[in-house]
This record gives C-alpha cells, sequence and structure tokens, in this order.
DNA sequence: TTGTAGGCGTTATCAG
DNA sequence: CTGATAACGCCTACAA
C-alpha cells in the first residue's frame, strides 16, 4: 500500500505538498498539483484515514445505536435517514442493533467511544421513554424516537398530537361527525399523543368526546376486528374510524367487511404508520398517517454535525410532523 | 481525554505495561496488574482504537454495502445477521445504503478501503446478478444475496431451488397430486430456481409437469389475484398453489375468498419470504418458505473474519437452504 | 508556493 | 516481568 511519501517521491515533491493536493489547500500551483494527481493514479494511492483521524483527534464516524430498528417494516427508514444524511456529510455510520438489552447497549457506546466517534444517536422503533447508558453523554448525543425519562437529552420525535389531530381533521373535512377511535395501548406517548390530537380535533369542530367510541387494544389486528365489531354494533356506530395503527385498521377492514359494510362509504378508515404492506395493498387502499421516520433519522445526523443549528439545550426536543397519506379509504 | 500515558503515570509504571494490561498480555504480576486497573478507573481511561488502528495497520471494521435493503421489510434480516456475527467478533459495521446507484457504489467502496476496512459485504434486496465496483476486490469482500455475473467472486446465496423443492414436497405430503406455482417474474434467479425445484419435486412423485399450471407474474398481489382466478376456473383446478412469494400468495388468498372457496380445504397455498405483517396475519396463516437472510448476513461476516473456513475458491459459492414455515394454509 | 520538524496514542522490538 | 525507543501515516506549525 503506497503512502503519501511514495507519492512524494514520485512526484519528485515534499510529502507536504502531496497532503495539500489530498485536502485541496488553495495555494498549489497547477502544474505541481497535476504531478501529484498523476503520481496517485500512478501509484494506485489511497490517504489512509486512520492515519488522519490519529493526527486530527477526530473521526467522521457517527454511531447509530438501535434497539430493534433493523428488523421491524416500518421504522428501518430512521437509518436510511441517518444513512442518507451521513453520507452527504461524507460521514460513515456505526450501526449496533442492541435489541434493547442494557448490558449490550452500553458496551456499544464504550466500543463507539472508543472509536472516538463524533457522536451517537441512540434510536428506538417506536416512541417511548428510555434510560439510556450513561456514557452516552461522553460524546454528542442525540435521541431519536424516544426521550429521556428525566427529559435532560435532547430527542427528535414524532407530534404525536398534531398527528391525531390531523387525521381527525381530515375525517370531520369529509363530513364526518361520528368518529370513533381504536388506539393502541395506554400510556405509550403513541397512544396518548394521538387520543390527545384526537379530542382537540373534535373540540375544534364543538364535537363532545364519547367515551363509548374510544377504545384501546394492544396495537394488533386482533384488537381492531374486535373493536371494530363492537363499535359497528352500537345502536350509534360510527361512521370513521381513526386507528391507532395500521395493523389495526388492517383488523378493522376485515369486521367491516365480514359485517357486509363497506369502506369508505359506510365507515371510513385511517390508519397510523403507513406501512407499505398493509396501507398500499388493502382494497381500498388505507389512507393513514406516515410517521416521520426518514425525517427523525435524518434531522438526527444534522444535529450531530452541526450542519443544522437546531436549539435543543436543556431539554428541549424536536418534534416532527406526521403527514397524511392519503388513499381510498376515507 | 486520558491517555495510556496519563494512566502508567498515575500507576506509577511504563505506559508499555498499561498496554499490556489493556491488551491482555500473560506476562503481568497480579498486584502491577491491579494497579493499573485502578489507574484506568480513576482517569476513566478509555483506550484509544483509532491509534492503534493506525499502528496494528489494520481495523476491527467490515464495511456493507447495500442496495435498498434497508427499507424493505424481509431482507433487513441480512443486516441484522451481519450485525450480531459482526458484535459477535468483536467488529463494527460500516454500512452504505447506495439505492445501487454505481457511482455510489464505487464511492462507498472508496471510503471503505479509505477507512482500512477488514473486508467487505456487497449485499442486494434480492437476489440477481450483480456488477460491483471494480476495486471491490481491494479489499477481501463478499457477495451476499446476489453473484457477480462473471461468476469469480465469492457469493452467499438462497439455495432456490431447494426452496422450490421443498415447498412442493410439503404439499405432495399433504397429499396433493394437481399443485399449481404462481412464480414471479422469468430470468430472475427466484423464479427460475425454484421452477426447477418444482419440477424436480413433481418428477420425484411421478408426476407430469403441467404447463397450464404453471404462471408467471410480477411478484405482486395482483399477479397472484389474477392467476389464482383463472386457474380456479380452469376445469380440472389444482388443489394447491405453491406461490413465488408472500405477497402473491395474499393476492391468491383474495381470490379463493371471493369465489368462495376455503383455505386449505379446498386449496392449500404457500408462499415464499415469510414476511411476517403479511405470513403471520392472514387468514388462516401462510405456510411459506423463509430465505435464509438471516443466515446469509451472519455468514457473510464470518467468512470475512475467517471464523469458519469456508472454501469459496475461483466462484464457489454457498447456497443456503430456504425453511419450511408452516401455518395453516396447507 | 513549498518544505522541514515534530507529534497524535498506540503497539512492536529489543534490552534490562 | 518490565521499560526505553522507534515506528505507524498523516497533519499542524513554522520556516524558507
Amino acid at each position: 500500500m503506497a503512502t503519501i511519501k511514495d507519492v512524494a517521491a514520485h512526484a519528485g515533491v515534499s510529502f507536504k505538498t502531496v497532503s495539500r493536493v489530498i485536502n485541496r489547500h488553495p495555494h498549489v500551483t497547477d502544474a505541481v498539483r497535476q504531478k501529484v494527481l498523476r503520481a496517485i493514479e500512478d501509484l494506485d494511492y489511497r490517504p489512509n484515514i486512520v492515519a488522519r483521524n490519529m493526527r486530527t483527534r477526530k473521526t467522521e464516524y457517527i454511531g447509530l445505536i438501535t434497539d430493534q430498528i433493523m428488523t421491524t417494516p416500518f421504522s428501518g427508514a430512521i437509518i436510511k435517514g441517518a444513512q442518507e444524511a451521513a453520507w452527504t456529510s461524507g460521514i460513515m455510520l456505526l450501526t449496533v442493533n442492541t435489541d434493547g438489552q442494557p448490558e449490550l447497549e452500553a458496551a456499544a457506546v464504550n466500543m463507539l467511544l472508543e472509536r472516538q466517534v463524533a457522536g451517537i444517536a441512540y434510536a428506538t422503533m417506536f416512541h417511548k421513554a428510555v434510560a439510556p447508558p450513561a456514557k452516552l453523554t461522553d460524546a454528542p448525543c442525540i435521541l431519536v424516537d424516544c426521550f429521556s425519562a428525566s427529559g435532560e437529552l435532547p430527542a427528535i420525535v414524532p407530534d404525536e398530537m398534531q398527528g391525531g389531530y390531523d387525521a381527525t381533521r381530515h375525517l370531520l373535512s369529509r363530513g364526518h361527525r361520528r368518529i370513533a377511535m381504536i388506539n393502541g395501548k395506554r400510556g405509550y406517548p403513541g397512544t396518548e399523543g394521538r387520543l390527545n390530537g384526537y379530542r382537540k380535533a373534535l373540540e375544534s369542530a364543538d364535537l363532545a368526546y364519547d367515551e363509548a367510541l374510544v377504545r384501546f387494544g394492544d396495537w394488533w389486528q386482533e384488537d381492531g376486528y374486535h373493536h371494530a365489531c363492537c363499535l359497528m354494533k352500537l345502536p350509534d356506530p360510527p361512521t370513521a374510524i381513526c386507528c391507532g395503527n395500521d395493523r389495526i385498521a388492517m383488523g378493522v377492514f376485515a369486521a367491516v367487511h365480514e359485517l357486509g359494510a363497506a369502506i369508505p362509504d359506510d365507515v371510513a378508515v385511517i390508519g397510523f404508520d403507513n406501512m407499505e404492506v398493509i396501507a398500499a395493498h388493502l382494497r381500498p387502499g388505507l389512507t393513514t398517517m406516515a410517521l416521520p421516520y426518514y425525517e427523525m433519522g435524518q434531522r438526527a445526523i444534522e444535529y450531530l454535525t452541526g450542519d443544522r443549528c437546531d436549539d435543543l439545550q436543556n431539554g428541549r426536543r424536536i418534534e416532527l410532523p406526521c403527514l397524511l397519506i392519503q388513499r381510498e379509504s376515507t
């Protein structure tokens, strides 16, 4: 493997000049530059980034610690967003999947720190409170799709409230006045935020909040099916159902079909997540709120590289909006 | 940030001794070791891996170049398998997603090479022939879920033939004698390999190959729906359908239900991919062949680290078996 | 515009 | 078993 000195010798200049050419230093004669570039070509020279990092005492690595994101069909977009933002800044991502095991997480943080990463992003597959390893703060860091219980770490999360609000407003705008909600499990930021948004939207339309129309389940198809059956058999059934996620919506579809009703004519359905395999392939296509996974990943890297001057001092968090994806179910 | 010298001073030993302790060198007195460990603790010292890599002229990085794996719901397991195998060996993965753009791929290879990676795995979201950047071979490398057209690069791929064979044998073992196949697009290794397996299985049961029962589509739900409708209306319809993937099977389910037939009683259905969102949530659950994504990722890293002495000289490739996941549709 | 000396934090070599 | 010295490939400072 050729080094900078080999190139210098080959080009008949000092190695410092080669260094300047490599790093696009302005003050180099064009003639010399050409000579050097030629030598680089000839020797198939590649700068040794390890040596550079050693000398400059910094790297172009950013660590990305994830729980089970790798295998989930939706939140994987966090990685992609991070990936592409990193690429744009000439940064490489060191990804570690920990399955949420605390010892593994601590070990991962340690490995990243030893490798002198410029920052660490800690991401979870769904929006929740977390207690990341203490050493995380030894590097610039940011939480993605999660937040520290104590709230002192910078975080990027989805704006669940806005999501629930916009979903409900969308149904309202379609003329619905009796709108049910089949939500996820209580206590989750997603569940509670979307519920609040739903309530706010109803309020904005001067509609009363009807407890009978609001159900909570466990995010699964079965829950959607079950609750939809109950709701549709109500004396005054809803004309629209806002679901906590697309799986729930999938169950709602099954229930509605089974009862011989039609979507969206008899009952409109909206989901959350925009899981392509579900939403785009149900018949009719499922209108749903897309969570800003890609954007969260992207923004996290931009924050760590300083490409974007986000003010995240003392517990401020960035809330990124959910986006309405309109298909045929509403 | 404390260095090895700070630790040495604090412990009252030479920095070389500290180095020995860190690297678990055998010839160190226990007393000295304790002193050093204490100093490390006191100073919150962390070895600088960049400096180590510089000196030893090698790193514990392996590059993982993917096309669009990050966002696909199934092949993401390649990354997970690679991830976990890497972790086991104390290796960190440098992941780059290129969306299959050749210039990006070449740039990625270059970045990885500059960073002195110990090896590069090049993975695709589905099994196909590829032409990776020429420089890829400047490092130890392996293709995952793909192979070089010329066939000279080491590769790990699914055993499509065995997959098709086992899927068909499974249907045969259930008593079916009239088995249809709704396959993917012609020319793909998956399509052709599974077709061959299907034929071989029929042969093994002394059944004639009936062209009327074999259809090709484009891997989508719609194709499954369409072809299933045709097949079921045949004068002598199949009692079982082997599908090129789970999406196709999903379409088959829709068609069968629409025609008032029952799965698996009137017609058995088997898929390919084991896409959790589809296979586990269809009713009845979809029996399917799981592709060895996780294992391919894992094996790729094991190959690159030498943890496993695979013989991949001159174009030999590893073919990993597909696994039958039995649910209720057969 | 170009070149020289020195050092980044480690590990390898070789003495003690 | 322990320690001094050199080197890894590059960049920063300063000098020419």
